[in-house]
DNA sequence: TCAAAAGTGTTATCCTTACACCCATGT
DNA sequence: ACATGGGTGTAAGGATAACACTTTTGA
C-alpha cells in the first residue's frame, strides 16, 4: 500500500486506459528447498499482457507462462491485483494493472533458455529461512538497520511506533516469529530504504537479498506469504510433490515452503488423523537410512471435504 | 471460473486495451441484519471506472464509494479480479475488468438518493442464513432443482458427481453446512441454471433469490464468503459495531454474518480468553431484559498480536 | 409474577505439545 | 559399529463442546 505519486491535476477524472500484465508466482519445490520460476537471469518472474485472444485471465497467464518457461501450469490461483503509479511506463493516461497468480507444479524439465530458471526462494528473502535457526542476516543487519531507522522518526512515539512495528514483524525483541508475514516484512523493509528497488534507499545499509526489476519481489512476497498461510488449511502441498512420496519428503516440502523446522511425530499424526495420504504399498531405500515407505495423496479428499473452517463455538441442532 | 466463450480468431495476440471497473462490496450490520450498500434499487453495487486521477486502487475506490454513496469507508480490503468474456460489452479489443473490494463500515447515515440504499443481504441469497433453521428454499426448491439438474448428466458417473457436489457444498443428505461456501453455492447454482443471471436459466424453476445486474451477485457472494472466513481469526467484526456494544449484540453480528447461532457462554469464552474487549464500565438497559455491560474493542490487540497462525506442529528450539 | 435477556459454574472430551525410545538399512 | 533416517508410545495441559442454572430488569 501506499507508495504512490501526486497525480497531475489534469489528467485527473479521465477513465484509465490500463494496461494489464499478467504475473506468475510460480514454485516448486526440490531437494527440500523451495523454487521459483524466473526470467532475465532471476531478475523478474514470468509476466505478460493480457491479450484480446485470450479466454480469460487464468487462460491468459497458462499462456504466457508456457510460452516463456515451457513448463506446464497445474494448481493456479489469484493472488492480487496492483496498480502502482510508479509501474507505469509513463504515458499520460495510460497505466499499468498487474494480475498476479500463484501457481504449483512439479519441478521435472528445466527450461534454460530465455534466461528462465529456477530460483531458490530463499535468495530473494534470506531472513525467511529459518529452518537452521535465526539467519544471521536478521541479527547482523536487519534488526541493528531498523532499530537506527527507528531513531529517524520525528516524535519519541513515532520512534518507539516503529521499534515496535519492527520487533512483531520480524520476531525482534522476544516477540515471536510468524512466517506468515512475508509481505509486512518485505514492506517494511522497503519503507525503511533497506531493499534496493526503494527509491529512498540508503546505499551504504543495504540488507537486500537478491532483488528483482519493478515490484516483481513485493510479488514474490506475496506469493510466499499466501502459500504459508494456505498449506495450514489446504492440502496444496501435495501439488508439490511427486505422485510417491515419504513421510520425511512431505515433512520437509512443508519445513521449506514455512521456514521453519517441524515436529516430526506430530506432523505425522496430523497427516494420518486428517487421511490425507494412503500406502502405496512400496518403499524406497534412496532416502539413506531405514527404507521409507511410500505414500500417494488420497484425492478423494477434495471431494469429501471442502475443509473444516470451525473457530465458532456453534449452537448444535 | 468457466463460464467463458471461444475467442474470435482475428482478435487473438492483441494487448487488451482493458477498461477497469472497481466494484465495492460495503458491509453494514444493523439490528442483527448484515446489510450491503446498493444502487439502482438494490440491482447493483456501487462501482465506477479507474481513473487516471486516482492515486491507488483504493482510493479509487473510496472515491466512488463515497461520491455515490455518501458513505465513508472504513476498513477495505481488495477481494478479486474478474475478466470475464460475458461482461464486455462488445467492442472487439476492448475488455472489462472488475477489481472487487471488500469494505466494512458502520451504518449511520442513510444516503437515499441515486437509488443508493442498504439492503440485507440474504435477500440475495436467502439459502444462506440458518439462523432459525434450514431455511425452506434450500429444502423445498433447491435440494429438488439440484437432484433434477444432477439427472441431466450423460453418464450415470457424472450425475454421482454432481448429486455429490451438491450434497457437500449445500449439506444435503447428511453432508455438514459449510458456511464459507458461499461463492461455490451461488456458482453451482449457475451451472444448474438456477439463477437468472445464467443465460441458460430454466425459466420455470428459479429458486433466485433477488438478481443482480451482471456478476455484481457473484462479487457479493466473494465478499460474504471472505468476510464469512475473516471473522474467525481476525478480529474484523468490530469494524461493524458501534463504539460500545454488549456482548450479546457482538454475538448477534457474527451470527448474522456466520448466518447461524453460536453457543452464548462458549462465545463468551471465547472473546474473553482473546482479551478482545474492555469493559467501559457503563450499562444498557435498552436491550431489554436485565442490563448489559458495555464493552468496548482493546485496539492495542492489532499492534500486539500480528495474528496467531498456529497450526504446524512446530519444534521448539 | 412472568417474560426476556444477562450472566456464571462445571464436566467430559479431544487436540496439541512435549517427552524419549526402538528399528532397519548402507557404509 | 555407527550414522542416518524411519517409525512408535504415552502423558500432561489446554482448548472445545456440552451440560443447566441463577440474576436482574421492564411490563
Amino acid at each position: 500500500m501506499a507508495r504512490s505519486a501526486v497525480p497531475t491535476p489534469q489528467e485527473a477524472h479521465e477513465p484509465a486506459n490500463a494496461a494489464v500484465d499478467l504475473v506468475a508466482v510460480l514454485v516448486a519445490v526440490t531437494e527440500g528447498e523451495p523454487r521459483v520460476m524466473t526470467l532475465e537471469g532471476g531478475r523478474a518472474l514470468p509476466s505478460g499482457p493480457f491479450e484480446t485472444g485470450h479466454r480469460s485471465l487464468q487462460s491468459g497467464l497458462r499462456a504466457w507462462v508456457e510460452r516463456q518457461t515451457h513448463h506446464p501450469l497445474g494448481y493456479v490461483e489469484q493472488l492480487y491485483t496492483f496498480a502502482d503509479r510508479d509501474r507505469a511506463g509513463g504515458e499520460a493516461g495510460r497505466r499499468t494493472i498487474a494480475i498476479s497468480y500463484l501457481g504449483l507444479t512439479r519441478e521435472n524439465d528445466v527450461p534454460d533458455e530465455a534466461g528462465a530458471g529456477w530460483r531458490g526462494w530463499y535468495d530473494y528473502f534470506p531472513w525467511e529461512d529459518r529452518r537452521s535457526g535465526v539467519p544471521a542476516i536478521l541479527r547482523e543487519a536487519i534488526g541493528p538497520a531498523l532499530a537506527r531507522w527507528s531513531g529517524y522518526a520525528p516524535t519519541e512515539a513515532a520512534q518507539r511506533e516503529r521499534l515496535q512495528r519492527a520487533a512483531i514483524h520480524f520476531g525482534l525483541d522476544g516477540a515471536p516469529w510468524n512466517e506468515e508475514l512475508v509481505l509486512q516484512r518485505y514492506e517494511l523493509l522497503y519503507e525503511a530504504g533497506l531493499v534496493p528497488e526503494a527509491r529512498e534507499a540508503a546505499k551504504d545499509n543495504f540488507v537486500a537479498g537478491r532483488p528483482m526489476a519493478g515490484d516483481h519481489r513485493r510479488i514474490l512476497a506475496t506469493g510466499i506469504a499466501r502459500l504459508r498461510a494456505k498449506i495450514k488449511y489446504r492440502p496444496v502441498v501435495f501439488e508439490l510433490m511427486q505422485p510417491a512420496f515419504t513421510l520425511y519428503q512431505l515433512q520437509r516440502s512443508v519445513e521449506a515452503l514455512a521456514g521453519l523446522l517441524v515436529h516430526k511425530q506430530n506432523f505425522r499424526r496430523l497427516v494420518e488423523q486428517q487421511e490425507l495420504v494412503e500406502e502405496t504399498g512400496a518403499t524406497t531405500s534412496e532416502t539413506g537410512g531405514r527404507p521409507a515407505r511410500l505414500y500417494r495423496f488420497r484425492h478423494q479428499v477434495l471431494a469429501e471435504r471442502a475443509a473444516a473452517g470451525t473457530k465458532l463455538p456453534l449452537t448444535r441442532s
